[in-house]
DNA sequence: TTAGAAACATGATAAAAGTCATGTTCTAAA
DNA sequence: TTTAGAACATGACTTTTATCATGTTTCTAA
């Protein structure tokens, strides 16, 4: 399957019915809080698979899926998918592993979010962003398109400030702006401003 | 195995050597942020499997798990759980579920600390407490003792802020304190405040 | 039982972050 | 090519939340 960027692969509160593995393009997984804004839970690229928690746990969508450029899935029905796992005890346990990962990584999320400032969590995910998506041929450059309400939807900010944080990033010759991307001038001030010690 | 209150039953950067079953008692599952500021991350009674997360993906542990109350847990080493888990493809799938369900939990946790306003946040929070613990005999008590901090790192603010929280419940009717544990004197004020619709 | 520590509480203040308003720039469709 | 809407930007202001200071109460171990 195809989708256009800006297009719906999967809809939060939708059933799912298959998963999706991504070939190619970029997508964003968001939940829509209770007031309408939306938190992005997770960045996707090609390699990556997509719908599988909310099936393997038999509820509907948490999340919706949404192609941030042209994108090309891969769509597994559920009985395939089933099939494939009853016959490949192996596939579970590779299965137990990334969710497992992925648990550890929203609990540090979640730790992030309580106790980091918006300014260590901008750097943060821009870091996080140029791990994802890694950079152009410069070297430099983030290799992802994303609006600044994107950005503040992943950060967890209002947009004001994620616009202003950046304005103050590239100030401090931190980033520059490179058409719609963003060029990282100063990796190492960016790791300091994020306060990540691991 | 027997733990006193406040004694710890596994340390976050320790190795995983087996997983715990709570037959009896509370336990809190902390994080420890950059700065040293503890995250409550999840809150065990019994019949709760503790310290699964790191063993099934193989990393140290994430998270602390403190004893709130005496509490008496089941330890079964890593070989045993595997040999079990390889014999009992069903058990897998068990497992797949509880993670699934976890990843969810944690996801809506994130939303709600990227979006909602302490006061909010505070409310959902005892509601959380009420859900896990349940009430005393007068049907209104919540039956855990927590410190204000404790119920700061589970909500994700600063002590004091937690403490003037509330006091301000206690003012509004929502509340009141009933020795170390709070009563919910006015669960539909509560619910209201949590700002919850599922 | 009593000293010291931990927990609780609250005021004052500062810092952080959100909201509202307004204007500019960019972009895509008529 | 024009034009409406989206995206970006920034100032002014308010609200929220954290921090610092201080005092009281409660618990615990000598």
């Amino acid at each position: 399957m195809s989708f256009k960027k800006g297009q719906v692969i999967f809809n939060e509160g939708g059933h799912p019915l298959g998963l999706f593995c991504v070939n190619d393009g970029k997508v964003k997984i968001e939940h829509t809080g209770a007031d309408g804004k939306e938190q992005i839970l997770r960045m996707a690229k090609g390699g990556d698979v997509l719908g599988y928690r909310a099936l393997l746990s038999d509820e509907r969508y948490n999340a919706s899926a949404v192609a941030l450029d042209d994108t090309d899935v891969c769509f597994v029905p559920k009985d395939s998918f089933f099939s494939v796992l009853k016959l490949n005890p192996r596939l579970s346990l590779d299965i137990i592993k990334m969710l497992s990962t992925e648990l550890r990584k929203a609990e540090d999320t979640i730790t992030d979010l309580a106790q980091k400032p918006v300014r260590e969590r901008m750097a943060e995910a821009l870091l996080f962003l140029k791990e994802t998506y890694g950079y152009e041929e410069d070297g430099q450059t983030i290799d992802v398109v994303l609006t600044r309400e994107d950005i503040a939807n992943l950060v967890g900010t209002a947009t004001e400030t994620a616009i202003r944080l950046l304005s103050e990033f590239k100030k401090d010759g931190i980033v520059e702006a490179v058409g719609k991307k963003l060029k990282i001038v100063a990796i190492d001030k960016l790791v300091k401003t994020a306060n990540v010690y691991d």
